[in-house]
RNA sequence: UCAGCAAGCCGGCUUACCGCUUCGCUAUUGGCGGGGAGGAAAGUCCGGGCAACUUCAGGAAGCAUACCCCGGGAAACCGGGGGGUUUGGCAGAAAGUGCCAAAUACAGAUAGUGCCACAGAAAACAGGUAGCUCUGCUAUAGGCGGGGUGAUAGUGAAAAGGCGGGGUAAGAGCCCACCGCCCCGGUGGUAAGCAUCGGGGGCACGGAAAACCUUAUGCGUUGAAAGGUCAAAUAUAUCCUGGCUUUGAAUUUCCUGAUUCAACUCCGACUUGCCUCGGAUGCCGGGAUGGGUAGACCGAUUGAUCACGCCCGAAAGGCGUGACCAGAUAAAUGGUAAGCCUUCCGCGUGUUGCGGGAGACAGAACCCGGCUUACAGGCUUGCGUUAUAA
């Protein structure tokens, strides 16, 4: 079985979960991103990801496509880094207003594992 | 040779590695195989299917449609033809007189209400600024008044039918011919607010319906977040059932237990008990049922579908055979790399080439049919044989 696998349960869904997430947990900004972490109550298999781009930024579908495409592509690739981590449930939202490039994304999503392992740390 | 115009179609391709989603088979959370965005998936502007609500009928409001005929279609709407109007071109001495082309939100302004800037004296019950003309007074340079006049000038998008003649003081549909307009009738035509002919009416009737509105015809409302099924935890209601029937004070250092004292709701039964039995009420526990939240599933992918063949036709269509062709739900259909194709820029230049960049508009969300809007580039067919250049 590959490392670089995101199946449906990797990621963050149900109204509920998402609820909670924005409501308790810890959020930090690291250009382009704003990110939402909380440590995982329940017993889940890995962490639970959740990616999001704001309709206000990016009024075409398709953009809003692409972007949400690239960060779990990002992600995906790059998770082996946090496998040691706590379970957690993270939300990253895209703030900027331009069409990024998938090196761009990957360099700085691989930044905020480092401040994930300092959230767990302090916590 | 070619710009251009119209209609239709396509709208990047291939491979490798790493992934997502769904279906099937294996098998146990893995492996193998198949499927996986659009012509507009968009805007949500029309018309339906489907669902719930309402359901006895009618009205109002609102929305849609609006010359005529034929064809297609479930309807919206589409195709073809005929006409009206407007615009442009050509012809012509001229006249919308003829021809050609294009456009067309072509019912009603004679149902009603309101509006018509600026300019202009006056803009819809008309109107006298200049001018023309008759006339009174003064008076003979002229001036000041009264009346008539919509023919002339000026303003304006528009000056209240046009033009010619008669007529008149000057004028005027005041009268007449022709044209226009309105009404009635005949003829042609399937028909048209169509064409044409005849009669009548002096004309009463300016524009805009994209201001409101009126007429005719059609339409219940809502919209998949519709609607339906299952249903954890927690709380609660009802029913069944098991257990306990209570509280306070005193005695002992405390806990447990014991003893004593005081208070101890209601109903029924009898073998009438200083409290026996049963029930209500209360507390604790178990079970069932109900509504119902999270969540899951259905709705939901077989349809006015697609492909091929045949048939009618100008086209839109009809019939037969075969096929199953996305189904996600905080929302899959992707990422990276290489090559090819198209195109742009730079270098080089007889060509091949080398380097770099770009590849439109845009992402299904219950499903169909239309309309509208966006779209780099390419292909096919038809028109165009002309301007310009060689």
């Amino acid at each position: 079985m590959s490392a670089h696998r995101l199946p449906k349960s990797g990621r963050l869904r149900g109204q509920k979960k998402i609820q909670e997430l924005f409501n308790r947990g810890s959020s930090f900004y690291l250009q382009p991103f704003r990110i939402v972490v909380l440590k995982t109550s329940g017993t889940v298999a890995g962490h639970q990801v959740l990616f999001s781009v704001s309709k206000r930024d990016f009024k075409k579908a398709t953009s809003r496509n692409r972007i949400k495409r690239l960060m779990k592509e990002a992600y995906r690739l790059n998770q082996s880094k946090i496998n040691s981590l706590p379970k957690l449930q993270i939300a990253y939202i895209y703030t900027a207003k331009e069409l990024p490039d998938f090196n761009l994304i990957q360099e700085r999503l691989i930044e905020s594992f480092d401040r994930l392992k300092q959230y767990v740390e302090k916590s």
